[in-house]
DNA sequence: GCGACAG
DNA sequence: ATCTTGTCGC
């Protein structure tokens, strides 16, 4: 997987803005589901504003026995500032890195945001898509700025993510365990939107969040304190 | 113009 | 995202 080069890295909005226009129409929001032994990651971030510095974690887990098989780690610094439906920019350098120190990859890639439910339908997972070619989906734990009914209150229960001014379906918004607050899945790339439902619920057997999400999230803040300690 | 606003 | 303790409950 090749490494983001920083030089060229957008740094403006406009730049940014442009970007998304330029890798918009290479999203595929169509596809299967990985099977059920396939290797999966998760990916997550975690921040030092003080220090300009990001740590980023993937780790790959099997699909159906859930058991962690590798980790991988990366830190450097943060590469945009947080914009709304620009975090892709403040991501996914740190991501790329800790992807490509992967010695498998991994046939799905879960992410902590957005994929196709963007205001200009480019999430981050669906950026992650595009740049690597890895099939991806988002999960994400409010709803930015879409509408949806509350899912009835079982495991697996759902209701549309809908665009306030097209109707059209972004995303959905999904019961992962009884009684708890919805997650909101969005397709990222080369995976259809019933598929990547199917995925986040084969990845949340106990908890509200993917068993990707929570093992990146704490390995990333894990890397980030022991990168401050190192520092110090 | 004002508020809302993934992480 | 991050600042932050104890506490109720499975």
């Amino acid at each position: 997987m090749a490494p983001v080069d920083l030089a060229s890295w957008p740094r403006t909005e406009d730049a940014a803005l442009a970007e998304q226009r330029r890798l918009r129409p290479l999203v595929e929001p169509r596809g299967a589901a990985p099977a059920p032994g396939s290797l999966v990651a998760g990916v997550d971030v975690a921040y030092d504003d003080e220090r300009n510095t990001v740590a980023a974690a993937a780790v790959l887990l099997d699909l159906g026995t859930l058991e962690v098989i590798e980790e991988s780690t990366a830190v450097g610094p943060i590469a945009f500032p947080y914009l709304p439906g620009l975090l892709a920019f403040r991501e996914l350098p740190a991501v790329i890195d800790a992807l490509a120190g992967l010695r498998q990859r991994p046939e799905l890639v879960v992410c902590d945001g957005y994929g196709l439910a963007h205001p200009r339908r480019l999430g981050l997972a669906s950026h992650l898509g595009v740049l690597t070619g890895l099939r991806t989906l988002g999960v994400a734990k409010t709803p930015f700025g879409f509408d949806h009914q509350d899912p009835a209150p079982e495991r697996g229960a759902w209701s549309p993510l809908l665009d306030r001014d097209s109707g059209e379906e972004v995303g959905r918004a999904l019961r992962t365990r009884e009684g708890v607050k919805p997650v909101f899945v969005s397709v990222g790339h080369r995976i259809g939107l019933t598929e990547a439902v199917s995925c986040v619920l084969a990845l949340t057997p106990r908890y509200r969040l993917p068993e990707t999400t929570r093992h990146a999230d704490s390995l990333c803040r894990r890397t980030l304190a022991e990168s401050l300690a190192a520092h110090s």
